[in-house]
DNA sequence: ACAATTTGTGTTATCGATAACTCTAATTTA
DNA sequence: TAAATTAGAGTTATCGATAACACAAATTGT
């Protein structure tokens, strides 16, 4: 590897010289510096970010955790996280949780050794706290996700999930469904008990009873499988309309509902969380509470690149963005 | 920042006999280990592999470069990749082009400047030659995944897309099709290309005649506009079905149709390559030519840390990975 | 019982860059 | 024109880890 000793071999200059010419810092006359770019080009020299890092006490990386690659929130999420470090000058280090707890702690591990200047982080759920409290026992900075995580204090960038739910369970009480099952992520999870909450508010507001028989729950990865939904259907006075609490759940749910013969919105409307990304043109169009995926990861990254470069100069902030509801096929009016 | 000195001064050793302890390595007395292990807890101690890095001349991190993070098939290589990539010990930066060869020149900077042990490199096309003679400067090894680059010899994972295309083709053909358009990504792709051979093979193979007017081009990420959909159906003998050279495309094409009036499968049957993750449960189910996206990021990544520990022994490699035939509803016989 | 070996540990140099300081020659100022 | 300033370099120490070597104390072999 070409190293900085070599550049200023060649050009005949010293090695800080160099160094003053990458970083455009320092005096240097015009002719030296023509010299030394000559030199690095035709060595095709690339400064070694490891050794710079070493110095300076700063990586000029940071680290984006998300939940499931598979999913397109995160997806959509994580191409705004990156648009937004690449344009403030940073590096970005992606990991993947998989809604588990063991891999997130490997990849807090590495963020720990990799010494990345901060972190954006869509937490697993509640039992990420520990993970956390080891990002602020070595000061590295964080935002968090989409998430919240009790015990955890810190800049946040939050959906309205407890309004969105509110949102979706209305709209199927429009279209005159009263008996609405939930099916929710794990309750480990701040958003699936916002959402539990949303749609109990809804239930409320419409003088609706909250059934328990109607509630279920799933990781937001689970699959739902036939029996459970069997189940739920086999009631005195079973649902006409479910809402699921992310996208996934939606299309599982949707393909159990097929294996028993059932069709969507025909037999029963599905609503859910989150849009389906280049997948929504596809039938049932599902009727969704759209979240803002891109500027999660755009106004986290912001908001991060702000703490790491100024300080959390006015204490921990929360942005919480609107999630937007969007009707199409899946739900539809119950014939009476 | 604790340092591997903070360790020593505590514990009462030398810096080298933590560095012993840490790694394994040498020989240390138990009662010593015992009490470094112990102060490194306190301390919540943990290496800066930057340093460590810059000694060893290792840094312990592979590269991903993928085209699309909103694309199933390489999220699901990614994550391949992933769990690969962990379980022979490495860390791994995600990087995402975009199908741009801007962006993509900027991640092979960092790449480099980074000091990556090695890059999983989807290219976005022709144009990536470039970038990959950079990586060969520089000696850096990396395996080339799902399309092919002229002019450049290196390690590959690269889908059956000639025989995919084939496939799909033939499918149609026994369906009744016969005016069957293709769809394909830019020509300066090498899937396209062969996805392109592929159609031509199985049109001579059924003697049905190559008609120009029925192919059109796209980028893998562009959207089918209407006004060109329209102008392929006005056709004095219009198609009856289109081969879209990958799932996005077939899905804006979907959605392009419907914009018309038309609908999958009953004016217009559809197939494509690549599945859509866990959207392939929505209508109209597509019938596709799947390839083993995790297969492709998990054997491209034993190949690469094969590489990298063990040196090319034997010549570059390519691996040849079959696509497999799903017929769903998408695609449906032609009535007389 | 004494040389030979092994064990446990420390010292010094190094990886590739930059900060802080130093130094000389050129230029400006009074 | 002598003193003061500035421009344009170079020197040395440092970041945090590890390799290579050094060395005393403990253990082994004969």
């Amino acid at each position: 590897m070409i190293t900085i000793y070599d550049i200023a071999r060649e050009a005949g200059v010293s090695a800080m010289t160099v160094s003053r010419v990458i970083n455009n810092t320092g005096r240097v006359s015009d002719k030296t510096r023509r010299r030394v770019k000559q030199v690095m080009e035709d060595l095709h020299y690339v400064p070694n970010s490891n050794a710079r890092s070493l110095v300076l006490q700063k990586t000029n990386i940071l680290s984006l955790l998300i939940t499931d690659i598979a999913n397109p929130f995160y997806t959509t999420l994580a191409r705004g996280a990156e648009d937004t470090a690449k344009r403030l000058g940073y590096r970005l280090l992606f990991g993947n949780s998989d809604e588990n707890y063991a891999k997130e702690k490997d990849y807090v591990d590495m963020i720990l050794s990799t010494r990345v200047d901060g972190v954006l982080f869509a937490p697993a759920g509640d039992g990420s706290a520990a993970h956390l409290q080891q990002l602020e026992k070595h000061r590295i900075p964080f935002v968090l996700l989409d998430r919240d995580v009790p015990g955890i204090t810190a800049d946040r960038i939050i959906g309205e999930s407890r309004d969105g739910a509110r949102k979706l369970v209305e709209h199927l009480f429009q279209l005159g469904h009263t008996r609405i099952a939930l099916i929710n992520g794990s309750e480990d999870v701040s958003t699936a008990r916002e959402r539990h909450a949303g749609y109990r508010e809804a239930l409320k507001l419409n003088d609706l009873p909250y059934d328990e028989k109607l509630v279920l729950h799933l990781g937001y990865r689970e699959e739902a499988e036939r029996d459970f939904l069997e189940q739920l259907l086999a009631q005195n006075k079973p649902p006409t309309a479910i809402f699921a609490a992310n996208n996934f759940i939606a299309l599982s749910v949707i393909q159990s509902l097929r294996g028993i013969g059932l069709s969507v919105p025909e037999d029963l409307s599905v609503v859910c969380f989150d849009d389906l990304g280049f997948a929504s043109v596809l039938n049932p169009f599902l009727t969704v509470a759209a979240q803002p995926a891109y500027q999660f990861g755009a106004l986290g990254m912001e908001r991060l690149v702000d703490l790491i470069e100024n300080g959390s100069s006015s204490g921990p902030r929360t942005i919480i963005l609107p999630s937007e509801l969007i009707v199409r096929s899946s739900s539809r009016r119950l014939e009476v």
